[in-house]
Parts: structure tokens; C-alpha cells; sequence
DNA sequence: CGTTAAGTTGAAGTGAATCAAGTACCGTGG
DNA sequence: CCACGGTACTTGATTCACTTCAACTTAACG
């Protein structure tokens, strides 16, 4: 799996700042972070890591979005999210020295600083504070994780696991007075790979919903119309 | 929710050391922690916490076994584990202060430790180490939550559902020149809400399993003879 | 403008849920 | 000692939601 490694050092550290992880850390901290880390761009369908591998390296995604997935050797395949800037994907594997448990594939083209991890668990070492922000970035993968198994696990039937899907990705987009509209940038197939159906159910159900008037879609971009009853499939 | 108030001081601090969480804490924060803490005995069938609630308290495992689970209003339920002694379920939701995303319901006679959720993390505030053996807990949960995922969400049929689960329980479990041997003190019920699978379905494969010579049960003691051809139903 | 990827729709097949009816296995108390 | 009630397990028949397969339409893109 080699990386492209061309490195760009043109950007400020401000997108650091912006992350979730970064933000509480101390300058001296942050300085420290970022004369051990080096910045590459990724190209999409570009592979960070794989499931199974040793964690080599710490990744934190500054611009772009990673596909986050598990991969059966039959083909099958669970994506578990799309990480997006701020995200540390993989951290669990890096900290626990374990195989990772999933496969990072870049979407678009991504901003990514990165470090070996014996550097990033030197760096832990000399700035303590900082497993504040680990434990902080661990315990949403985690709260992550159980929504999901939530959704694929505990929903019954395809309609209720897609209705959570629809709900969880709608999240903070922009409401008008027709209802919430945001863009689908998931194929039918990925959608079905989010939550463990066929990309024909899904096309299935996303039409049921559409005649019952619970949402409209043109092209990718969707809207919900009837956000209650959409919450009334998904059983919340 | 009331919690039954038997306090327990009899007990030397040992359970405490024995625990993962606890190995690697100085001795000042341990005895810390041990002011804070107070001990009680649970009995079978009391809940620690239940979803949806906002977390009050930190657990912590010291005897006993305590069921992990999600549940649905409309009766179906995920076994998520079975937490043992050194345990502390429900972490994550006292650390990011966001409702508990499972029910802990005692399994047989418990002794716990616990404390406010405010006490814990003022002790984290004092002894910033004790963040390394939270962020140690949390990528273990972390982990855990992904296996079942793969179970769960990417195992496509029971069977192997079933055979990844029984190869996970007997992780650890003595062998003999006939196999591995252990006891199963799951009912068949709840071994299918630990994969989302129905009851009968279980017993099914499980005897489907025994005609194929891959495994033997008599009462609750299961013996796995060809563990390489499970491991093949496990697509592992 | 042609080629590929994504979406749509129908028909057939299937794994597992559900329903139903029974058996085995406790511990308890008459 | 055995009848009793409760729980867990077993097995067969039926049903259903979803997958799979196939043919086709539409959209995307160099």
C-alpha cells in the first residue's frame, strides 16, 4: 500500500485548530504535533489502511472525506462512516497496537497530515493533556459505532434501517419551509453498504418513501417533507 | 431507577488491581479513587443504567457478570457482551456527559464500585494519567463494538453468525485431546439477541452443527471438536 | 456521441422469522 | 414420591422480506 508522498507545507495550522481533537490542546502541544507531522494530498480510491494490517501511522484528516468500511472476503462489505476533516480515523488501532479493524479509502482528494506512531505515542508521552482529546475522539467512535449497531443490528426490517440512515445523514443540513434538503453524495449501492441491504431494496425503499410522501429526490439532492413520519419509520 | 444502598467495606482494594483499568495507576490516584468510591452488592436482574437516561454514575466491575444490551420499543433486543470483573460498563457516556446508548442489567450477585459521575471527573481532572486507562478501556469497548459489527452487519447468513460467536466465547477456554471445551451459560435465546437472530434458529443450526460433527452439547457444557472446519463456517 | 456507472423495475428463489405443538428439565410443595 | 408450574429446548409447517438475477432506462463524462 504505498502513499504518495507529496508533501505540502504551503498551509497554515489553522485546519488543526479547527478539529475537535486539536482544539483544547496547548500551543506548546500543538507545535509539537505539527513539527512531527508531515502533510500529504490524497487522491481519491486511495487506500490509508487496511483492515487487518499492523497500524503503521496516525492520520488526521484535514480536508476531504474517507470512506471508513469492513470488508468480507466474499465481497460483502459494511461501510461504517464517512470521515470528515477533524476526523482521526483508525486512532483505536494506533493506541491499542492491534490490527486495524477497518479499511480507510480516500473519497476526493484529501488534505492528511500524518506520523509513524511510535512518534505520535512519543508525543502522547510528552504531552499528557493530550489523551483528553484521545479519550474525547474514542468515546464519539464509539457512541458512532453503537448507532450503528443499533441500525443494522436491532431494526428489524430494510425501510426502518434506511429512515435511521436518512435521519442520521440530514443531521444539521439546512431546513426550509418545505422541509430538510441536503445532498445524498452516497450511490444507492453505498447506501445499502451503510446499513446491509441490496442496492435494488434500496432503491425500492427510497420510492415507497416517495409515494408515501415522506421525502422527494432529484438527482442527489434530497428532501424530507415529512420529518416525523420519517422518524416514525426509523422507530425513534 | 433506585439502587440498592448495601455499602461493603470488607473488601481489600485487590479487585481493584486485578483490574485492567487500575494496573497502571499510581498509587496516590488508586487510593484516591478508593475515598471516592463507595461498594455495593447488586442481585440478578437490577439495572445499573438503562438507555436514554443521562449517565449518573461510574461503574465499575469488581465481581460478577453484568448484561450489556440494546432494546427496541417493539420488544426486540441486541446483546451487546457479557461484562466481567475489572470492567467498567457505561464509560463513555459518563465521559462525554451524552445519554448511556445501552441497558447494564446484573447477571448473577455483583460487587460494583461506584461513584457520581461529577466525582469521576474531577478525579480525572486530579490525576491526568488515569486518562491513558480510560483511553486504554475505550479503544478495548472500541474494538469489541466492531467485532460485533462484523458479526452482526457483514456476516450474511446465521451459521456463521452463530460460529463467530461460539469462537469468540471460547477464547480461553481449556483444551482437551478431544477439543475445546467450555460452558455456554448463554440460553439459546439469548445467544440469538446476541447475533439478531431468532431462538429457534439457534437451536436449529446448533444441532445442524452437531450432525456435522463439528461440535457436541450436553446440558450448557459445549464441546467444539473440529475447531478449523467452525472457523471455516466463521469465514474468519 | 459513445461508453461506463448508476438507477429502476419485474419475477423468481430462499433463508430465516413466525406460528404452533410438543418434549425435557428443573425446583417446589403437597 | 409424584404432581405441578415454569423455563428452556426441539421440531415441523407456513409465511414473508429480502436477495438475486435479468433486462432495461437514465445519467455522467471524456
Amino acid at each position: 500500500m504505498p502513499h504518495t508522498y507529496r508533501v505540502d507545507r504551503t498551509e497554515e495550522c489553522k485546519p488543526y485548530k479547527a478539529s475537535e481533537f486539536f482544539r483544547t490542546l496547548s500551543a506548546a502541544a500543538l507545535a509539537d504535533f505539527e513539527s512531527l507531522a508531515i502533510r500529504q494530498t490524497y487522491a481519491p480510491r486511495e487506500v490509508l489502511f487496511e483492515e487487518k494490517r499492523n497500524p503503521s501511522r496516525v492520520f488526521v484528516l484535514l480536508e476531504g472525506q474517507v470512506k471508513l468500511s469492513m470488508n468480507s472476503m466474499d465481497g460483502r462489505r459494511l461501510i461504517l462512516r464517512i470521515a470528515g476533516p477533524g476526523e482521526l480515523p483508525g486512532l483505536t488501532s494506533v493506541l491499542s497496537g492491534k490490527e486495524y479493524e477497518m479499511t480507510a479509502e480516500v473519497l476526493c482528494p484529501c488534505k492528511i497530515a500524518s506520523m509513524h506512531r511510535q512518534e505520535f505515542l512519543g508525543f502522547l508521552l510528552r504531552h499528557p493533556a493530550a489523551y483528553a482529546s484521545v479519550a474525547r475522539d474514542l468515546s464519539q467512535e464509539y457512541t458512532r459505532a453503537c448507532e450503528q449497531l443499533r441500525t443494522v443490528g436491532l431494526a428489524a426490517t430494510a425501510p426502518v434501517k434506511l429512515a435511521r440512515l436518512l435521519l442520521e445523514l440530514c443531521g444539521g443540513a439546512q431546513q426550509t419551509e418545505r422541509g430538510t434538503q441536503f445532498r445524498l453524495t452516497l450511490t444507492h449501492g453505498e447506501i445499502g453498504e451503510c446499513i446491509g441491504t441490496s442496492r435494488e431494496t434500496v432503491t425500492r425503499t427510497l420510492s415507497d418513501f416517495k409515494s408515501r410522501h415522506l421525502l422527494d429526490f432529484r438527482g442527489s439532492t434530497l428532501m424530507i417533507h415529512n420529518h416525523l413520519a420519517l422518524a416514525n419509520c426509523a422507530e425513534v
